[in-house]
DNA sequence: ATTTAAATTAGAATAATTCTAATCTAGTAA
DNA sequence: TTACTAGATTAGAATTATTCTAATTTAAAT
């Protein structure tokens, strides 16, 4: 966190207290927040701030390597505030997602003719389930 | 492809001729178009056909299995003809997408603490790299 | 205090997908 | 063949997430 705003003002951004305000949010934030789920919670503090302000921040810390788009739902993009390279499980019935950091990379070896055509640079994980709450949910109706 | 036409009639639908050939450019199909690229193609026979009935037919078929919704690109859905289980390798660069079918469900065991929170049903893995043509391209400019 | 490049803002624009309500038609049965 | 009708198609409107724009504000350096 600190380091962050220490990098941040090497770098010569401004840090303003929206920004400040998102890092706060992010900051070892285990959520897998939406667009709309950041400017909701900003927006407790700074009434006035806007969506493109919220965009703006999350592209700066993507491009920096700090936040990560992860690919689950189509409907909105969900960002990651632990780059660190790591799966996910989705739950299947109410969305809910969780973290698996599990390391797979010696496993996951591509077939020989995938190799002559892509170079591979990288892989990640969706695991789908059904989480306890909507197991039980399940249960209740039967 | 015949089998699908008769599954059709059998479940009581209508194989109305945008239908028809909407089935046929999926049928065999191993790239994974988005809505857009089946209306484009299938305007071309039929230049009244509306969006509508691609985004229904599309519907249709994936809660009957036959294709599936591919999680790859946060702008537009990409829809799968193939409905075996299978992975996807993307392109960094040119977004062009390869099928990997390669069993690795013995090896994608999850920790403990996870299968106590969650159920597994599944899982699909996005591998990345870069293509052939975008490896040539990249030469070049250097 | 002044300056200014960068950030913020409200609201417009864009784009994918879904919805709506009117019209049409595949398939059935007289 | 003809008539019927549930289901399918259509044009266009609505919705929703994201990006863009141009005017205004501000962090931080001087
Ligand atoms: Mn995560
Ligand atoms: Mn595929
Ligand atoms: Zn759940
Ligand atoms: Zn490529």
């Amino acid at each position: 966190m600190k380091e962050l705003i220490e990098k941040y003002k090497e770098r010569g951004f401004k840090l303003t207290p929206q920004r400040l305000a998102i890092l706060k949010f992010l900051d070892g934030n285990t959520s897998h927040p939406t667009a709309d789920d950041i400017y909701r919670q900003i927006k407790k503090d700074y009434p006035t701030v806007s969506f493109a302000t919220v965009y703006n921040t999350l592209q700066m810390l993507q491009k920096k390597g700090e936040v990560a788009e992860i690919t689950i739902d189509h409907q909105k993009k969900h960002y990651d505030p632990n780059p660190k390279p790591h799966h996910h499980i989705i739950c299947i019935s109410c969305n809910k997602i969780g973290d698996v950091f599990e390391d797979y990379s010696e496993a996951l070896r591509l077939p020989y003719h995938i190799e002559e055509e892509f170079k591979p640079v990288g892989s990640h994980i969706n695991f789908y389930g059904i989480c306890r709450g909507c197991q039980k949910k399940h249960k209740r109706r039967n």
